[in-house]
RNA sequence: GCCCUCAUCGUCUAGUGGCCCAGGACACCGCCCUUUCAAGGCGGCAGCACGGGUUCGAAUCCCGUUGGGGGCACCA
């Protein structure tokens, strides 16, 4: 029996910048369609133009391709269900809307909140609409007349129950859920309609979104059954699973205001796509057999959406820090390369366009820092060096490593390389080492560190050795000459 | 207030009645390696919220309590 292909989508609304949670419902959403040999739907929603933005639509464009995660519809690239912006379909909504009321299946509703708030309040009821409109008489309407209406959904009295994917059976009386509005007063749709019915015309077959929206599925249930009444759609109702928060610091939803939410930073930070990827995963979801690091494509061999916990998860910096070091010293050295090439040319140590010398240069250097760095924007500091004439010296590195007692170890080592033949690593560290170590009798800690400070301008740095060899026998001597005239 | 929902180490999780006096990872603490910093290796700390059931047997099933989160908009 051939199962309905599956449809998912994912629908942000483009106000301010991409939150990782949201990323994580796209990611979730990506690795069920394609696990599955399904399709990604990217609809955008800007029903609101009081938040909505076009910078944060592009944003969102930004980051999802960053991330590698592909949509198979979507805003640019169109598809059958055209267009994709919600902006763009308004005339649809306000004929389904009309169709509803013309059915009888919703109506219009006079009521303004301070009235319906009196009303509760009088009758010692908990807020919420109280169906005050559903069944006006001619004389009540008469009184209305020239008012401004909402349309309200006329929802069933009978529960509301669906199997969620993620949290498995969940019901809501109908007491609870009060006929709701889908039009405003000014005749624009709002989400509780526009989502439904581009989700009915779309034929997405499964909802995967954040928790939040658990309690509104009620009354989507509810506008499907309405929108099948009058022929929106092909008649079937999607599955629901509601994934779990991200939560930040405390107990709190990680909010728009966090700087940790904020889905640019990692890329500007130079997290890896796979890094991300990978860490974003792990919030509520899992490999399994006690794997934690593992590639786009190895989750979507596994991923379903069942699996997926219900408890929320908190975002820990450390942990997705820890994921994207294994990421640096998982890729292979030349891809490492080219993306240290190009954070080194964004932050201004390179030229926009690195020579053929520079891109030796980093490649032959980028092995040193593959198992120090976390994220590529370290490669800065940690390369910089190599790139300029002379180095910037780290005060503090200075005081601790070039002071009057390091002098004779300064020019000590000056006097071992200056003359050396073979200018390579085990060539440098074996003068080096019979110079100082020996020569000098000092340990190898206090007979390197002032080499160190000289040439890198740091007390910490990739391999010494290794990185004289590069900077070359010029550009070393010049340093540690310069480091005995401080 | 009402409704919904969640509950395993500090954090993310494995665990779907016996394999669990609970496994992995991050963080933390030791030791080893070592020219710095890392990486790596070895070891350590630390958890089934609580109370009742069901069962020969419960982290796993049921009920309740407590605690957390969300919702009750002409936002999405």
């Amino acid at each position: 029996m051939p199962e309905t292909p599956v449809r998912v989508r994912f629908c942000p609304s483009p106000t301010g910048l991409p939150h990782v949670g949201m990323i994580r419902t796209a990611l979730f959403n990506w690795a069920y369609a394609r696990h599955t040999g399904g399709t990604f739907v990217f609809r955008i929603e800007d029903t609101d133009p009081a938040r909505d933005s076009e910078e944060s639509y592009h944003l969102l464009l930004d980051v999802l391709r960053w991330l590698g995660l592909d949509w198979d519809e979507g805003p640019d690239i169109g598809g059958p269900h055209a267009p994709y912006r919600q902006s763009q379909r308004m005339g649809l909504y306000r004929d389904v809307a009309e169709r509803l009321r013309r059915a009888g299946l919703a109506y219009a509703c006079y009521c303004t909140t301070d009235e319906i708030d009196a009303r509760n309040k009088a009758a010692g009821r908990p807020p919420g609409y109280d169906n005050h409109c559903r069944s006006l008489s001619s004389d009540q309407l008469k009184a209305f007349e020239g008012r401004d209406a909402v349309l309200r959904l006329r929802m069933p009295d009978t529960p509301l129950t669906w199997d969620d994917l993620v949290r498995g059976e969940v019901t809501f009386q109908p007491e609870h859920v009060p006929d709701f509005v889908i039009m405003r007063a000014n005749g624009n749709p709002l989400y509780t309609l526009t989502n439904p019915v581009d989700d009915a015309l779309m034929e997405i077959t499964h909802v995967l979104r954040g928790e939040d929206l658990l309690s509104s599925t009620p009354r989507q249930i509810g506008l499907y059954g309405a929108l099948a009444a009058i022929g929106v759609g092909n008649g079937s109702t999607p599955r629901f699973g509601h994934l779990p928060y991200v939560m930040g610091e405390g107990n709190k939803k990680l909010s728009k205001r966090d700087p940790e939410a904020n889905a640019m930073l990692y890329r500007e930070r130079g997290f890896l796509p796979e890094g991300l990827v990978n860490y974003l995963a792990l919030l509520g979801w899992s490999f399994g057999d006690d794997i934690e690091i593992f590639s786009p494509a190895e989750m979507v061999t596994r991923f379903d959406v069942t699996d997926v916990n219900a408890s929320p998860a908190r975002f820990d910096l450390r942990k997705c820090e820890a994921i994207n070091a294994a990421w640096v010293r998982r890729l292979e050295p030349d891809d490492l390369a080219k993306r240290i090439l190009i954070q080194l040319a964004e932050r201004g140590v390179l030229g926009p366009e690195p020579t053929d010398d520079e891109r030796a240069l980093v490649s032959a250097a980028t092995p040193l820092v593959q198992e120090r760095m976390v994220v590529l924007e370290e490669s800065v500091g940690m390369l910089g060096f190599l790139f300029a004439d002379a180095v910037e010296i780290d005060e503090a590195a200075a005081a601790k490593q070039l002071g009057p007692d390091q002098q004779p170890t300064l020019a000590a080592a000056v006097e071992a390389l200056q003359g050396l033949g073979d200018w390579t690593a085990a060539a440098i560290e074996a003068a080096l080492r019979e110079a100082l170590v020996e020569g000098l009798g000092l340990k190898p800690k206090n007979a390197f560190g002032p080499v160190r400070v000289a040439v890198t301008g740091r007390t910490v740095s990739p391999p010494l050795f290794e990185s004289l060899e590069l900077l070359g026998r010029d550009r070393t001597l010049a340093r540690l000459v310069a480091a005995q005239s401080r």
